[in-house]
DNA sequence: AGCATATTTTGGTATATACCAGATGGTTTT
DNA sequence: AAAACCATCTGGTATATACCAAAATATGCT
């Protein structure tokens, strides 16, 4: 006989919980970074059992309000980081578009032999001498996204060199005459693999957002393949789309 | 004593199971829409319990292989459905472009006075008199996403009375002689919201993608405001960048 | 102060059990 | 053939309990 009258059809207790949680969160009165209540706390507080107040907070982590921390706690999640993929290509754009500072973090950076499907994308023959290398992007010390790059190794000697804690697009402009001029880019939703958990600080399977693009040069060659996996309570992805107006001749209706 | 000698660090039991689920959809050996085991028999099959398969089944679900239906049962996810964000600004582009026919079912269709937010995007005085539809897409009876637009009523007289289950950027050319030219497009994470999830047959909070657009004229005059909420693993976002070239003076470096 | 050592707290994993209500499918009745 | 009924299966919710290992904190010692 537990609450009987209101057994009915109400929500189930655990969303009650979320909106509890929740509201503080949206009025601003917890600042970014700040932890929750723990799984027992909040067991203790609204008296159910631990498994109930960890899906409370999960559905407050599903919702992109914070974010956990593997025998740490759950945080509140800080703004999200813009990146008007229109604009510019690579991650220059976000560091000054959205006026925060990124630090960028080396985690490997190697020669490889291009497989079939990097061969394709950069227009090369399959076995060619790419560098590859993988970086960690934060923001106040808090992990956003990594990304892998790949570019034609002869196409950039010594580029593993030169300090990659930077935008690649300037450095390559820099250093090596070449300039991005347009670029193909995929977005989707995936979870966040088990490795790259780990450097995002994160649990497996953290719904996150892949980028995938292809940067080409004026004349339209391809020369670096980017692919970018983000927690996806922290990306937000702008773009502006002009419909082609010297190209009427294509639609077909016979209006 | 159980399984004493492996219980070192290696990964946890439903991850395991996540690895046996997962190979035969990413091998093809299961069609869209195939129903996986349930939880209880994949409790039985591998001697867990019961919250332990429920657990594996739903990574599955977060790496976008399979959707669960309430009370009915998991199934194997359909293919994601591409849009191209650059190409075209409304549905006309997903219809063609992935070769898939998109059914659209009428949700609501009302007048509503402009409140702040959307009076402004859509460059009208509060209060102003707006026609409001949300519409459900589906592909092969499998529901994709929500649309909600926005457009201003007297510009677009009578419009509720037209069809709505076609391409509104066709439907405004045809019979408004207004032509889309341009869009701002936001793309970001969200989870799906209750409402939302009964219209797309979902259990609540489950990963989903938003994308916001606001559609211009030829004078860059915003004409309507568009809000998509996708099924996460069924959204596939492209787009083609490209750098402004005549306007290189903005650099600032001083190389 | 600096260091090493316990203790507590935390999220993650796992089991066993229980009930609910909608969906499903077979059976019976009309 | 259509409608009504019913047992079964399903995912969703919820409790209670237990152990692990890493992190944070407190404690004691030098």
């Amino acid at each position: 006989m537990t609450s009987a009258q209101s057994t009915k059809t109400r929500s189930p207790r655990f969303r009650q919980i979320v909106d509890c949680l929740r509201a503080p969160i949206l009025e601003g009165a917890l600042p970014a970074h700040a932890a929750l209540p723990s799984e027992r706390g909040v067991a203790r507080e609204y008296n159910v059992s631990r498994m109930t107040a960890r899906r409370a907070l999960e559905a407050i982590e599903a919702e992109g309000l914070a974010y956990s921390e593997d025998r740490r706690g759950r945080f509140v999640s800080p703004q999200r980081l813009k990146y008007d993929v229109s604009k510019m290509i690579s991650l220059a754009a976000v560091s000054q578009a959205s006026g925060t500072k990124l630090e960028i973090e080396v985690i490997e950076a190697k020669e490889i032999k291009a497989d079939a499907q990097l061969a394709k994308s950069l227009s090369v023959n399959m076995g060619e001498a790419l560098y590859g290398y993988t970086r960690l992007f934060r923001s106040n010390g808090h992990a956003i996204f990594i990304e892998t790059e790949w570019v034609v190794a002869s196409q950039f000697p010594d580029l593993l060199n030169h300090d990659l804690r930077q935008s690649t697009t300037r450095l390559l402009e820099q250093n090596y005459n070449t300039y991005a001029h347009s670029g193909d880019i995929l977005i989707r939703m995936r979870a966040v693999l088990a490795d790259e958990s780990k450097l995002l600080g994160l649990t497996p399977n953290h719904p996150g957002i892949e980028l995938e693009q292809v940067i080409c040069d004026d004349a339209g060659r391809p020369f670096c393949i980017g692919r970018q996996i983000w927690r996806g309570e922290l990306a937000e992805f702008s773009a502006r789309a002009i419909v082609n107006p010297q190209e009427p001749g294509r639609m077909k209706h016979s209006g």
